[in-house]
DNA sequence: AGATGGATCAAGTCCAGACAAAAGTGCCTA
DNA sequence: TAGGCACTTTTGTCTGGACTTGATCCATCT
């Protein structure tokens, strides 16, 4: 019975994990090792791939590859939409629009997306609900000089965030992630008390270069990203 | 001349992000791909899987491979030791040790971590600095039945964190990262005011199902994780 | 109408062999 | 001795071919 990538990757990682292997040690070559698992080298090169990728093992040519001595490691955190969070976690989901304008760009947006001088933005403020009790706060700013069909589209029904995946094509996006406090305005939102700590997630997402959307997302007090790996 | 698998895949990338291939639209089949490129189908196929790990497509048996239609998409953070964190911004290094004990884990750590009753762990809170000034506050717990030896270790030159690297072989962990407000000692530590908004980053990790250490990391106020995709 | 079972299609995996590229090793020469 | 060049080792990538797996469609049977 030969053994696939998926067996390979999951026997190494398995002794690396059961201490085999100390971090720093050397792993035997590609080819003893499709010599020991009884598969082609390509086979085994894909189960080494993947852990590298993972963080687990660090390979170089002509070295071999070792147990990463210290974990380096990189967490992946999924970034949902705010609906699906919401209905995943077995709750009704509701959305408020809170406040709707378009403006000028004030400087500091202008400054953080590269924005011309008297360039237009949609200013959107919005709420989600889970189960009728506030769950994350969303204030948005939109391109109107890229976006312009933005100016005149209702969002009372529908979230910015799902409009604009439906206009846009598709973007790069910068995530931030940082520790903020309430505000008069955020705390009356969310039902919190002024100054209480709240976990903001910033993104601003490009298209071609240019600036499509910023959006600041606070999230109700006591909530948590979590991952494993 | 004939196309790398980067290539492909940075082909393909592009003309997503240009808008070729809209959202949902589907692509073509890895056969005519392949014949396009002037690729064997492998190297396309290759292409394709890596554009689908990072979730910029979807790919089905069957059905074929489209655009992913809501950006369903995971951010990578990485999660470096804090020596390297401050070093690679070109600043000093310095660590030091606040408070040093061997306890009975308390109630809470002992739920937290699945810890039988009496169990003792060893509490340390150390600061690490950037250029003198304090970057990261660290509160950490370990487990003295897995790990007896860190009863006597000497954590005022080495942090727990670098010892524990050489110790435990490798470890599974859990990462949550939430906001919280700066205590009387957390603001003496980091220089801030009290009730300070501060980014609060908790790890705990096991090594084959035993509980290792917890750890909570927070960071200096303002401090930001960011990453692109 | 609804269940069932096979045909078909596209992605998923595997292989053996080949060559490329990076990175050590060590020897040779100035 | 310092520099540089050639050789070797190990991973990285590509090929073209084959078989597997899962999903979907569709004809057939109940």
């Amino acid at each position: 019975m030969p053994a696939t990538y998926r067996d390979i990757k999951a026997d190494i990682r398995a002794r690396i994990l059961r201490g085999d292997w100390a971090p720093g040690a050397l792993l035997p070559g590609e080819i003893d090792l499709a010599e020991g698992y009884e598969a082609a080298r390509s086979t085994v090169n894909r189960a080494m791939r993947e852990l590298a990728d993972e963080g687990l093992i660090e390979r170089r040519r002509k070295s071999g590859s070792r147990v990463r001595p210290s974990p380096i490691r990189q967490a992946r955190f999924d970034i949902p939409l705010v609906r699906r969070e919401i209905e995943e976690r077995g709750a009704a989901y509701r959305y408020a629009l809170v406040r709707s304008e378009v403006m000028v760009a004030p400087d500091w947006l202008r400054a953080r997306l590269g924005l011309p001088e008297g360039a237009e933005v949609r200013h959107l403020v919005c709420l989600h609900f889970a189960d009728n009790a506030p769950w994350q706060h969303e204030d948005r700013w939109i391109n109107l000089s890229l976006l312009p069909q933005a100016r005149g589209a209702d969002f009372t029904a529908l979230g910015p965030n799902e409009w604009l995946v439906a206009q846009v094509p598709f973007s790069e996006a910068e995530i931030s992630i940082s520790a903020t406090a309430a505000d008069a305005a955020l705390a009356a939102h969310l039902g919190c008390a002024p100054g209480e700590p709240l976990l903001q997630i910033e993104r601003s997402t490009r298209w071609q270069g240019q600036p499509v959307t910023l959006v600041r997302l606070v999230h109700q007090r006591g909530h948590r990203m979590t991952t494993r790996y």
